[in-house]
DNA sequence: GATGAATGAGATTTCATTCAT
DNA sequence: GATGAATGAAATCTCATTCAT
């Protein structure tokens, strides 16, 4: 599950790895503005300009976690889709399952990547939104894949994307591990909505 | 569809109205904490201290856009269940559409209203909460009962009403007037992707 | 007792009166810093603008009431001693006393005279320390007097002088009608303080 | 001599120390409400800003000055009674002067621990005057021993106490170390009429 | 006499960041 | 790696006062 951070970069000791991790709490919980360097330092045990040792910047630590996020996103749709098979449904279920899965197993930074982008600055923040359209033509590609092989009926697949993803980036407000639904419950029921929605649900 | 502003306070006046209208546009563009009285000021044409004999504070600016917008929603959805009639997927699709609606034609709200929620101070923020959830209970109530009288076929009502409002605010992110879709069309796609994902579509 | 407002000016209306009223007990009571002309106009049941029709400035406010009280004292003096004979005795006590006894009768005018003299601008501030170095003066005078005569003992006339106004001033700090002591009484022990002060209290 | 700054806390840098001294200067000149951070970095040299690196705000300054006099003021009284002696005379002659000699030598301290009272706010305020009650309950007590052993003769303890402090505060107004009078001196001629008002004063 | 709206000046404080140690 | 001190920029908000109505 260290996928996210994996690309992390040099700094790898444990105040740097504590770090982030309390920038995604932090940031998640109070947003990025309101959350100052010295509530950083704090959660990491030292005074704020110590965290110029571990970071450029309090922006850095932003796309950071909002790219990471975001290229995380991206290599498991591509592993979903490899994994899937040929068959559309497959597909697309499998994908549905992989985003709903991130979203829960990665709330924080879920959470941040989609309510902090207008916090980037205009560089990174043009990067962060074409990744997200590719992610996004992912998805939109499967489901014309499908309705091109007759599987899916679709009136818009645009907004049949978008709504997928919509719902998927939802579980990251509310889910909570330990919850009453655990996160295959979770995938399962987003895989079947999302056949629903392209008409390809199994009769029941 | 003045709907939202119709507890706008009793300044009335010319000033008044265009702040609020500068607000909304503001606070959706660059966020409410990066968004400082002096931009809103600007934008009304007058020098910052002035705001304050409109408002008294920018936070009191926040709390009115972000109630009044779920206050208005909740009034909508009360309304779409009155007009719609008995049959459930009517009224699934009536709340739907009314929700869709909104988020179309009161982007900028809609959006301050769930990415500001953090913004508030814990007393506005926690009323808030209660009143979304309010709304999500008015939703789930309509797929419960769709489901008892046997319409609806649903694995997690509640997942399913999360994933139906979800999807909704989403059309404010990437709506556009004017765009290459229209109001209907959203909100007529949203109330079927509602349907298929109750199991009620009716059989192609 | 309308002394000290005699010079008041010409505006005599309710509301002039309310307001100057508003503010002894406000300066008296926040500090002349901390009163704002919103807290005046409260208190007078008018909008801070308005108080304008009735004093040029918040400045002035404060020079009438410090000037007033300064003025009021010393014609306090000159009848105190006209009105004592010619007992150096008899015209220390009568002075001390008309001077406690304004001090009981109003606190606070008298406390503001003395707090707020840094509030005053150079001009008036450097008038009224002049008042001020006039009414000392005739108090040392009265012991002056009264060493040549060879009634009082003193080691530093000007010193006792100073205690004496100084223990009155203080009066006005604690003083309040209907409490435990009356004004006579404290009018009383404040002239056998200033006689024994001076070494001339009648032997016991 | 040091008492009063004891206990400036944690920070006893050099620039710290200025700050004290800078706030004691423009506090007793321009009044708290009139002296402005930028008043006080200017006397550091340093930015406004900085000023947070050595307080935690205005008032704590305000409050740390204020408390830590009426603090040294009665560690004062407690060792001027406990040098003095059983003589209920001694007693009253080293505390007076304990009294004026601390209102000389930290005028300052002093003039601001009596005037800016009202700048505090209300819980250090409080206890402020609570302190200054024991203070002069300490100085009443004196004043009653004495009338028991029959040394004292006094018409009001409690006038009598008020008007000896009192007198000796005024002293913080004119006193100016290098002036014609020395601070021997002035303890001298306080100490001196103190006893003459409890009415204890040797026969001449 | 009264007021709503406006304003210029300014105050305290916060914050990200730098730097010498 | 860490820190205390410093800073420039800026933000929200207060205040006395003006003015047209």
């Amino acid at each position: 599950m260290r996928d996210v951070s994996a690309e992390t970069g040099p700094t790898g000791g444990r105040t740097s790895e504590a770090l982030r991790d309390a920038a995604l709490t932090l940031f998640a919980e109070r947003g990025y503005e309101l959350t100052t360097m010295r509530h950083l330092a704090e959660a990491v045990g030292i005074q704020a300009p110590s965290l110029y040792n571990h970071i450029p910047s309090k922006q850095a630590l932003l796309v950071e976690i909002t790219h990471g996020t975001m290229d995380a996103l991206l290599r498991l749709l591509q592993e979903a889709k490899r994994r899937a098979g040929p068959d559309p449904a497959d597909r697309l279920v499998a994908a549905t399952e992989a985003h709903v899965r991130f979203h829960c197993e990665h709330r924080r930074e879920a959470f941040i990547g989609n309510r902090e982008i207008s916090s980037l600055e205009p560089g990174p923040r043009q990067e962060l939104l074409a990744k997200r359209r590719r992610y996004e033509h992912g998805f939109r590609r499967l489901i014309l894949d499908g309705a091109r092989a007759g599987t899916f009926t679709v009136r818009s697949p645009k907004l049949t994307s978008f709504a997928i993803l919509e719902m998927g980036i939802g579980v990251a407000t509310w889910f909570r591990e330990g919850g009453p639904l655990s996160v295959d419950e979770v995938a399962a029921v987003h895989g079947e909505l999302a056949l629903r929605m392209v008409g390809a649900a199994p009769s029941r």
